[in-house]
DNA sequence: ATAGGTCTTTGACTTTTGTCAGCGTTCGTG
DNA sequence: CACGAACGCTGACAAAAGTCAAAGACCTAT
């Protein structure tokens, strides 16, 4: 432990602890009280001070209870569109890193896929001291037409949270079947992929499957392929792969070509949380859940709505 | 949720975690600044705002890790003796109270005994919101000859965390071993004993066996029994039940009146935080130690300097 | 209806905290 | 050994947060 860090965590222990004031800290200290304020602050950035918040705000709604029963989900956070923030596109990634962080207990390991919703969330997630919890990467790697990778995402949110940053240091697609079989096969790739298994919490979005979508922009797949995968019956992506209109993975060569968790594996981890930010997405969140790939779902309030309104119209008057 | 509380999460929301200042957040929900202040501060009290600091501070020691060693603990904290804080008596129930929270796990049950320095411990307890959490009373009640009892204690715990509080309505010692084992049969009582061996944590501080120790003085023993007790193989107190040197459950008439914890069931629990705060404790404390009642444990630095002394004159040069 | 109580809200004021340029120190490098 | 860069510290000022008495809202019981 450095010098200047046993200053900083004595400073934060004074003031948050012990109430004292920035002076008196100071003053205990022997240095100046400006000073203090840096190391506060620099305290709070490395997440030796933890400053949370409930999200309780966000659960906590009529409708949230209603999605919770109607779709059978552990618990529904719903981010109000109106007023409230400054800019409610900016509330979803906010209200989301809240809960990520919540879900997290001591010691977990908690899988992380990909894909700008989670990008944004990995932007603002606070920092934290959660020592001993490791954060894995779900899906393999992509070159980034924008510039965030799937490894990247694991490595910010690993950092932020002072966590150990696990990636998994393959391609997300390969060219051939035969080589992405060999390569699941490889040990190392085959011992990550398979300690998915032992995660306690994973975090994802769902992906569209329009000729623009994530995947597609991102060079995975051509539009046609994409295309022909939607005609195929593809309702959605999760961590890097197509599902059918169930929730099913489906058999096609993109997925066959791919590395990234066994969706099956992820099916059994307890806690499955997902963020829906875009409206667009509400077809693929619904494969999504009928899949069975949602425990924990954070979604706007609008989003919520629809969802509400499918279910109903699907099991009518059962009560 | 009532409307007060509606703007009382948003404000602590926007402050904390949007970062927005509490004029921005006052423009933004149309009340004053003042109001906000006032929301913000009652925010933190009621543990909506959470705001806790490593104890890293206390448990990164050299001295620390060598007692890990030593006496085969899972981790120690050392609180120092010296300058740091304004008055270092003070300074270990705040450390305590910081490493019990760091230790209480989302969905824990957790246990707490009683006496002066599981009091101490409660009355700096900071405020979180810890709901699925439940405290439980190791102990049955005791008048009060101080102005805190068993009940008390469990309660102001589980207030401070919002988490459930369940206690033990029955007394720490009857008049007769007839009725105490009645009482103990009684199905309230029996199946609460029981549930504590669901408990993933326990807290308590060991007790002396002078005859003005903490027992004596609340009228549970008098002082010839008490020192009875002594000259007969006590060696110290947990949980209101005298254990020998070697930390095992003395039989004498005081324990078989007794209605608390099982002693046994308590050594399984996975974490036994130990406070000491008194030197003078030095005793009874190894006593609870090789009794296995402790797996974390918190002391000054001379009560760890004399624990190492010990453990190393017991077991010379073996590496 | 109204008097009396409690709880909110607020404006004005005080105290505390954040910031930043400038100075001093340390450390690695040429 | 001298030089410069990087970092830590400080004082002085600006910004933000805390406090409190007083006013207002709201409820309740007579």
């Amino acid at each position: 432990m450095r010098s200047t860090d046993q200053i900083m965590h004595k400073a934060a222990w004074l003031y948050y602890m012990h109430g004292l004031r920035q002076d008196e800290v100071a003053k205990q200290l022997n240095i100046s009280r400006a000073s203090i304020a840096t190391y506060l602050r620099r305290a709070r950035e490395i997440g030796i001070v933890n400053i949370s918040t409930s999200t309780q705000l966000f659960s906590d709604d009529v409708l949230a209870r209603k999605l919770e029963d109607a779709l059978s989900l552990e618990t529904v956070w719903i981010v109000p569109e109106d007023r409230l923030a400054i800019d409610p596109a900016a509330e979803m990634p906010v209200v989301a890193a809240a809960v990520f962080l919540e879900l997290i207990n001591k010691g977990d390991r908690v899988g992380v896929a990909w894909g700008r919703t989670v990008y944004h969330l990995a932007d603002v997630m606070p920092y934290a001291d959660l020592q001993g919890v490791t954060v894995v990467q779900l899906c393999g790697n992509l070159g980034a037409p924008y510039n965030y990778r799937p490894d990247q995402c694991t490595t910010e949110i690993a950092r932020r949270l002072n966590a150990e940053g696990i990636n998994l240091y393959a391609p997300l697609v390969l060219s051939s079947e035969r080589l992405a079989s060999d390569l699941r096969n490889e040990p190392v790739i085959r011992e990550q992929l398979a300690s998915i298994a032992d995660c306690q919490l994973v975090l994802y979005s769902v992906g569209g499957i329009e000729s623009d979508s994530h995947l597609v922009r991102c060079g995975a797949l051509t539009p046609e392929e994409m295309q022909a995968l939607g005609e195929g019956g593809a309702g959605g992506v999760i961590a890097g792969q197509v599902i059918d209109h169930e929730g099913r993975w489906l058999d096609c060569p993109h997925n066959r070509r791919c590395i990234s968790a066994d969706l099956e594996i992820i099916k059994t981890i307890p806690k499955r949380m997902m963020v829906v930010e875009e409206d667009s997405k509400f077809q693929p969140l619904v494969a999504a859940i009928k899949g069975g790939f949602v425990s924990h779902l954070v979604v706007t309030h609008s989003m919520a709505m629809r969802l509400l309104a499918r279910w109903e119209a699907e099991a009518p008057k059962r009560g």
